[in-house]
RNA sequence: GGCCUCGUCGUCUAGUGGUUAGGACGUCUGGUUCUCAUCCAGAAAAUCGCGGGUUCGACUCCCGCCGAGGUCACCA
């Protein structure tokens, strides 16, 4: 049978890292078994729906590559996707259960379900509305929830993710299928539109495992089959034991892309926090993440997130793409993060600059401080020579000496590539009877004046003859 | 409080009765003709939450406890 499996986040907002595990496994079920992915939008709360959350979920989805088969725009068989465009159908599948007795509307008002409440809370005893259930209801109307009317019973099934699970009827309630406003609960809209979408697995947080069995006599009240459940853990906050949330300040997921990162390190980085294939693999490609995917090995317990491996991966991918793909691929991912002066030079001269700093990057907004002197000519700062640990024990007329010979030597130059220029500077360090250090350090920061930069010779390389002896003789005229 | 879930290096994890408890991030130390990285090599780092069993033998099986989390909404 077609394997389906379903996104359905509700839009209140953007989709941060806490939360988008449980799209990406779906996802990589669906593409392995050759099934379908629905994108179906939970909207039923018209409270905490946000303007724009759909696009920003969309965004998020495409981004990373998730690409569904049926949604919101794209429409499908199943449309509309859209919960709050679906009343009717709920509505339809509410009147079986009332038809049924199992479902009733109750004209309690909410202050004293509010008391029924408190009264359990103080006797530390668990609310269970059933226990106060209405003697006499009325008919269902607008205006008017419609209750669930529980049988409660033991329930056995099994969590792709968790096992073999049991709990006793203490556990059902009669839980709200219909609001007062007319639209559905979560628990009812999901029992009812995976059915009617055909949903075989229903994966979600842990946080839904307790009131699984409530959807289980629903499912059972309702006629349905129940699809196979899969209970994801919790991505935890880097600090304390909590479930990572917006106000841990977790970031949008493409919060992460403003910052630098590629989509395939947090594609990689969040599948394998909390899965793993077993084998000791640290970088998955997508196509590798759908072959070797499985819900068995899930982690069942929950999984802190670490910024700093993240930094590492993306740092990883960086280097990958370039090998693999070639510095213009590279290049492609990195428009927008260039300093402002590089806009006026070729793109060319950009991708020479990225083949030789892109093992430097973390993330690709580091492209914008790691480059600056290869597009405008630093401010020269003689401090930063004389304080030098390798320059230190030089005079100044030393390093003037030094720097005029280096420049001399490397105007005589007929060809300006790598190797000529490593030979010359090599020749240069007999001749002056230096060490790399100090005469390599020497035209580096008087060529840069950063706190770092590539090998010598490429730097030079890169930046061009005219521009290199422009500014070492502009150095070698301040000393 | 009831019910449910989880518990291996700081972190992510491998491990299903017999292993020097393996890998990765991070940390530290070296190496790569200068810097910062990369890359390479190496080190430190888990009495497998605790206590009982079962067994010749337990991280692995059983029981109890403790700790953490979730849930008990007309939110999802």
């Amino acid at each position: 049978m077609e394997v389906v499996t379903r996104f359905a986040p509700s839009p209140t907002g953007y989709i941060h890292i806490g939360n988008v595990r449980s799209a990406i496994y779906p996802y990589l079920l669906a593409r392995q078994t050759n099934g379908k992915m629905i994108l179906r939008i939970e909207d039923t709360d018209r409270e905490r729906f946000v303007e724009g959350a759909t696009e920003l979920i969309e965004d998020t989805l495409n981004w990373l590559g998730l690409e569904w088969d049926e949604g919101p725009i794209i429409g499908g068989p199943h449309a509309p996707y859209f919960q709050s465009e679906r009343k009717e159908i709920y509505h339809a599948w509410a009147r079986k259960l009332i038809a049924a007795g199992r479902a009733y509307a109750d004209p309690t008002p909410p202050e004293v379900i509010d008391s029924y409440r408190r009264e359990c809370n103080s006797k530390k005893v668990p609310f269970l509305y059933r226990n106060f259930r209405p003697e006499n209801t009325p008919e269902w109307e607008p205006g008017l929830p419609l209750r669930f009317k529980a049988e409660p019973k033991n329930y056995d099934w099994v969590d792709e993710v968790m096992g073999k699970m049991h709990t006793g009827p203490e556990v059902l309630d009669d839980i709200i299928l219909i609001k007062k406003d007319g639209y559905p609960t979560y628990n009812f809209a999901h029992i009812v539109d995976d059915a009617e979408m055909g949903v075989t697995h229903v994966m979600r947080g842990v946080e839904y495992l307790s009131s699984t069995p409530n959807y289980l006599a629903l499912y059972e009240a309702l006629g349905l089959k129940r699809p196979k459940l899969v209970s994801l853990p919790h991505i935890l906050a880097p600090q304390g034991n909590k479930k990572l949330g917006k106000r841990d300040g977790a970031k949008s997921v493409t919060e992460y892309r403003a910052d630098g990162i590629l989509p395939e390190t947090m594609l990689n980085y969040l599948a394998c926090l909390g899965w793993n294939d077993g084998t000791e693999q640290e970088i998955y490609t997508k196509q590798e993440l759908i072959e070797k995917f499985s819900l068995q090995r899930i982690q069942n317990s929950g999984a802190r997130y670490d910024e700093t491996k993240l930094l590492w991966l993306n740092g990883q991918w960086i280097r990958k793409i370039f090998v693999e793909q070639g510095a213009k691929a590279l290049y492609d991912r990195t428009i927008g993060f260039w300093p402002e002066a590089a806009n006026s030079y070729p793109e060319d001269y950009k991708v020479a600059v990225l083949s030789i700093i892109y093992d430097r990057l973390k993330t690709l907004s580091d492209l914008h401080t790691m480059t600056s002197y290869f597009f405008e000519d630093p401010r020269i700062d003689l401090n930063m020579l004389v304080d030098n640990k390798f320059l230190k024990k030089f005079s100044e007329s030393e390093l003037e000496n030094l720097l005029k010979l280096s420049i001399s030597k490397l105007t005589n130059l007929e060809a300006w590539d790598k190797e000529t220029l490593q030979d010359c500077l090599n020749g240069l360090l007999v001749e002056t009877n230096t060490k790399p250090a100090e005469l390599f350090s020497l035209i580096r920061i008087a060529l840069s004046f950063a706190p770092f930069s590539p090998a010598l010779n490429l730097t030079l390389d890169v930046l061009g003859k005219e521009t290199s002896l422009a500014r070492l003789n502009a150095v070698a005229r301040a000393i």
